[in-house]
Formats: structure tokens, sequence, C-alpha cells
DNA sequence: TTGCATGTTCCGGA
DNA sequence: GTCCGGAACATGCA
């Protein structure tokens, strides 16, 4: 599930449960998802710590505990779970953070994304790599010369992390969508129109995905159908075409979006 | 059994 | 140097 809104999701039950708590207790279940220590480091490094209000960047959380903080990364299958003691573990819960009162549980079916020690901000952009702003924070001139800086097709562009953070798959696919932008259109050949357009999407779709949690596969939402035999467009009916672009497979409305580079 | 999945990284080639 | 497509990573499901 992970896209921004998810990961925003995630964050705020890492707040509503655990924010100003003590660590009482770090299992790990599968030592591969602690990606650079191991669990008697990441024990002796936040065990009794408070855990700290946390950020998130994009698709990762920053955690900060006692004199380090844990980067969580949770790849195309990950989640956390909040849960009262006692109540049974999930297969896939890789890493369990005891508090007073719950368990924070850091699942992650496929195992893509991890978790990280890092006790600077230098460590944490050598883990993150280099990220771009986050998509919620962009505002229309950032987006401006971001487009300016870059070339090649739109979709590569918005999925790039480096160029702006958050942002995957169906995200992007419902904001070329709402756009009426093709997918591999050529960035140097957006109208000041569709640039516009492409912002108020951008906007829009993260608001209303935050606010659920997810991109949410309703009425009235491309990500809502795409993944229906047959689907049609929402909007006007016509149907659906899948390609891959940029490395995913891409679904637009060959009537809505046309153009093409 | 095969193909596909909401993510990232690495590689070769244009 | 940029950008793109493809493969790899690991696991489960239709």
């Amino acid at each position: 599930m992970p896209e921004l809104p998810d990961v925003e999701g995630f964050r705020r039950t890492l707040e509503r449960h655990a924010a100003g708590r003590s660590v009482r207790g770090v299992q790990v279940a599968d030592r591969a998802l602690l990606r650079n220590s191991t669990p008697q480091a990441l024990g002796r490094a936040i065990g009794g710590r408070r855990l700290r209000r946390s950020e998130r960047h994009g698709k990762w959380i920053v955690a900060p505990v006692g004199d380090v903080s844990l980067l969580f990364h949770f790849g195309m299958t990950g989640l956390f779970d909040w849960a009262e003691p006692g109540v049974e573990r999930h297969r896939h819960d890789r890493l369990v953070l005891a508090f007073s009162g719950g368990e924070l549980r850091y699942r992650n079916m496929r195992r893509f994304g991890g978790v990280w020690v890092v006790r600077d901000e230098g460590e944490r952009r050598s883990v993150t790599g280099p990220l771009g702003p986050d998509a919620n924070a962009v505002r229309r001139d950032d987006l401006e010369r971001l487009i300016a800086e870059r070339r090649g097709g739109v979709k590569a562009a918005l999925m790039d992390q480096r160029l702006i953070a958050g942002l995957g798959n169906l995200l992007v696919d419902e904001i070329l969508w709402r756009a009426r932008v093709h997918p591999r259109a050529d960035l140097r050949r957006l109208s000041r129109a569709k640039r516009d357009a492409l912002y108020e999407a951008l906007r829009q779709t993260l608001r209303t995905s935050i606010r659920r949690g997810r991109v949410p596969p309703a009425r009235g939402w491309l990500t809502g159908v795409r993944d229906e035999p047959g689907a049609r467009c929402p909007r006007c009916g016509a149907g659906l075409r899948k390609a891959t672009v940029a490395g995913r497979t891409a679904c637009w409305c060959p009537r809505c979006q046309r153009a093409r580079p």
C-alpha cells in the first residue's frame, strides 16, 4: 500500500499511541529487515529511551529515540500496526517495539524496505539518498522550477523521489488522469495550462488521500476502477488503456489524456 | 505454472 | 551528465 498518504497514516499511528512513551522492549523477528544494525545494538540504543515526535519525508518515517533516529521504509507491503498487549502477532511482523500500553509492530510481507538506525543527518541522508521536497509541501513555483530543470516523460519525473518525494504509481496515475495529461507526455512540451492543472490535481489528490490514509478506490477516482476487467474512465466512459511507462504499469484514459510526445 | 503487485537500486544503452 | 527500460530483490495471490 505505502505511498505518501499511507505512510502519513502510519506516522499518525505512531504519534497517537507511542510518541512520548519509553521503549520497554525490542523484538526483532527478522534480522534481515534491520538493515544496518543488530538486535543487540538496537536494544542498547533505544531501550528505556523515550520516543519523540516523528516526521515523514516522502515515503520515509524518521522516529527519534534517545540519541538516534529510527528510519522506516515500507516497500510495497509494509505497515505499522498498534496492538494491545497479548494480541496475537501477525506472521509478517518483522520488528516489534513494546511500550507501556501496547506494541508498535512493523509488518512487511514482501520484505522490501526495512528499518535503519542513524545517528545524525548525514547518516540519514546516506540511507535515504537525495530526496526532493515532500510532495505535500510542494508549492506551485517549486513545481515550475522542478519541471524546468528536468526533461523526459512526465510520469517518470513525478515518480522520481529525488525530484519530489512521496508520489508512487497509483498517485501519479490519479494525478495525471485528473489533470488530463498523458503519462508519456514530454515535460518540456507541457503548456502553462497543463502545468497548472497538474499542480491542482496534485494538491487535490493528496489532500483527500492523506485524509483517508490511502489513495481511495472511490467512485469518481481512477484508482476505484483501474483493476477491474474492462475498466472504463469514470469521467467519459472510454475504455482505459494500460502499458508500462517508466517501468510501472500506467493506467490512463485515451480520450481524456491525449497529449502524446 | 505464470504473471503481476501501491518500491528501490543497479546496469547498459541512447 | 541525463534519462529510460529492464532485471533483480522477496513473497503471495489470481
